[in-house]
DNA sequence: ACAAATTATGGAAACAGTACCAAAACAATA
DNA sequence: TATTGTTTTGGTACTGTTTCCATAATTTGT
């Protein structure tokens, strides 16, 4: 692989001659501009730009940590973020951390050596101190949707309490009155804030905290599932669940086709951000959509203009609204 | 941020010391190694891997290209990437080509200038000359499902044409005559060989070449939905539809829906690559799966073995066995 | 006791590009 | 003609780390 100064060497210029002409900058007349341009067809020569990046400590790239692609909502998020990168020239380093502090502790490290410029992270847990590490080397972090004890950082994220709420009300308005939560880990600030909003519906409507139907899990199919055997062995056994998210759901439906209840007719379901419509065949659940692409296309957005150089601005707490579709899995309760 | 200047200097020795130490190479002394550790971890010393990755030309990193990370399919291909990438100690820059060779081209020049050791490409067309550039630099390529029009490259992919086959001869040995393909694009080494699988049953059935029935298109929804509008004016009516991929799939049923045909009762539905079971809310397809992970994780592997030393070693084309599955959604054809 | 091997430490150079400074050639102005 | 300004080109230094080589200091072998 040729460098600059086969380059200019094969031209008759100096290599700095050769650097003009790639980006542009300062006085080249166009005889040695020509003569520079021939020379880096003919050797196909490409720019190496980890020099550069080690003087200028700017590597344009951005460390991308999130806890799995595999979900529709996380993997549209990173596709907002991919989109934002492209425009703004950035690269993205894609870490699964599988919400393991674990291994989101070693990408962290690992992009730090690589001199990535920022962060973008859905933290896995509340509690974050691999934060601190980033924060002492002076580099940028965005949040993605769930925030961490220590407040002092940028986040986009969803409107997760209003979310709650508003699909705690829905059921209640159908005159549900025994509706099981259930939720993401104690540890997912998502997942509080969602029993938070469920919490001051139950509360509006004249429940008393005792009447809780909470029950922790994680943000999976399977978590999904044991929670919902769980929930219908309560008695009185609740008329309506919420999943708090897709997942979870999905779990749900497939204890409720086992146990041969159906939907809404004989327990109502309501969900937190869904599936993405157009992978759903038959839009079915009630639901709070949070926006994921914009959240990862305007959290991408906040960093780069934080490593744009406005580190001084205050701390931003973006919350996107959600978005709620009654359609078939909720109805009244069936009558007694 | 400390350089490991700064580190010998805090610990009073020099570099290359400091440097054992972090690499645990050559001989250090018990003292010394105490001294450098007490300043690493006094400075918050972060070795920064540029300037290594400068002089051996080895940044243990790769540019992975794909479609569009949004499709449940590929993010799984990724994610099968991403855990072996991790387990290798490769990072990963994620690029989304959105099918446009422009966009691929100009990604695969930043990723070479960035100094990646490799690339894992779905290339958008069979034509493909970025590969020509990649390979003049000397960096390994391994290609994604779709080959290209030049063989000399690794490949790891499903069994496009075998597929093609089986989904068609279960239409045929349900007494179909009239079975539709909705196909990807021309452009798509996948959706040529599912072609010559759909044709191979055909033609062992025999149906002369003339009663094909190939509608070319886009692998998105919106190309099934206007495919499959125009293949319901076809008279005879096709008793059955193949649709190329899972988004496809999606936009047929789109419309199925809205003439108010039903599945499998008045047409047959049959489907490449399914969505994830774990994403269907009740599986309905009669589908070939294509094993995405496996897919991601062995073309990551057989890449990162070419990295590791045997360049020489003969060109491999991994074809990966689909899995079958027979569901709801198809059946025989209406009498009459 | 002396040579040889082992242990321990450091200096210089190299990777690729560009910012900064220097310097020449030329044109325009006083 | 002398001065100033503009255009054009190049030399040097610097970024962070490690490889290669050199040099001690210490231990082992005979």
């Amino acid at each position: 692989m040729p460098n600059i100064r086969d380059v200019a060497q094969r031209a008759g210029v100096a290599p700095i001659t050769v650097s003009r002409v790639i980006n542009d900058t300062g006085y080249v007349s166009d005889e040695l501009r020509q003569r520079v341009e021939q020379a880096i067809s003919d050797l196909n020569y490409v720019p190496n730009r980890l020099g550069p990046s080690m003087r200028s400590k700017r590597s344009n790239t951005v460390g991308l940590v999130v806890a799995d692609i595999t979900n529709p909502f996380w993997t549209t998020v990173v596709r907002g973020v991919e989109d934002a990168a492209y425009k703004a020239g950035y690269h993205l380093f894609l870490c699964n951390s599988d919400e393991s502090v674990y291994k989101e502790r070693e990408y962290v490290e690992l992009l730090l050596s690589r001199q990535v410029d920022g962060f973008l992270i859905v933290p896995a847990e509340t509690q974050f101190d691999v934060l601190e590490l980033i924060q002492k080397q002076g580099k940028a972090i965005v949040l993605l949707d769930r925030y961490v004890s220590t407040r002092s950082i940028d986040i986009v994220r969803g409107d997760s309490e209003g979310a709650g709420y508003q699909l705690t009300r829905h059921l209640l308005d159908l005159q549900h009155r025994d509706i099981a939560l259930l939720n993401g880990p104690r540890l997912a600030s998502t997942a509080v804030e969602r029993a938070k909003g469920y919490r001051r519906a139950m509360n509006e409507a004249g429940f008393s905290d005792k009447s809780e139907r909470i029950l922790w899990g994680e943000y999976t199919q399977e978590s999904g599932y044991y929670q919902s055997l769980e929930a219908l062995q309560w008695r009185p056994r609740p008329t309506a669940l919420i999943a708090a998210n897709n997942f979870i759901a999905l779990g749900v439906v497939r204890v409720l086709d086992n146990f041969g209840l159906r939907i809404p007719q004989d327990i109502s379901l309501a969900v937190f951000d869904d599936l993405p419509v157009e992978l759903n065949l038959r839009p079915f659940f009630t639901s709070a959509d949070q926006p994921a692409y914009e959240m990862g296309f305007l959290a991408a957005n906040t960093l780069f203009e934080r490593l744009g150089g406005n580190r001084s601005s205050e701390l931003k707490d973006i919350v996107l609204p959600f978005k709620f579709t009654v359609r078939s899995s909720s109805a009244p309760p069936p009558s007694p």
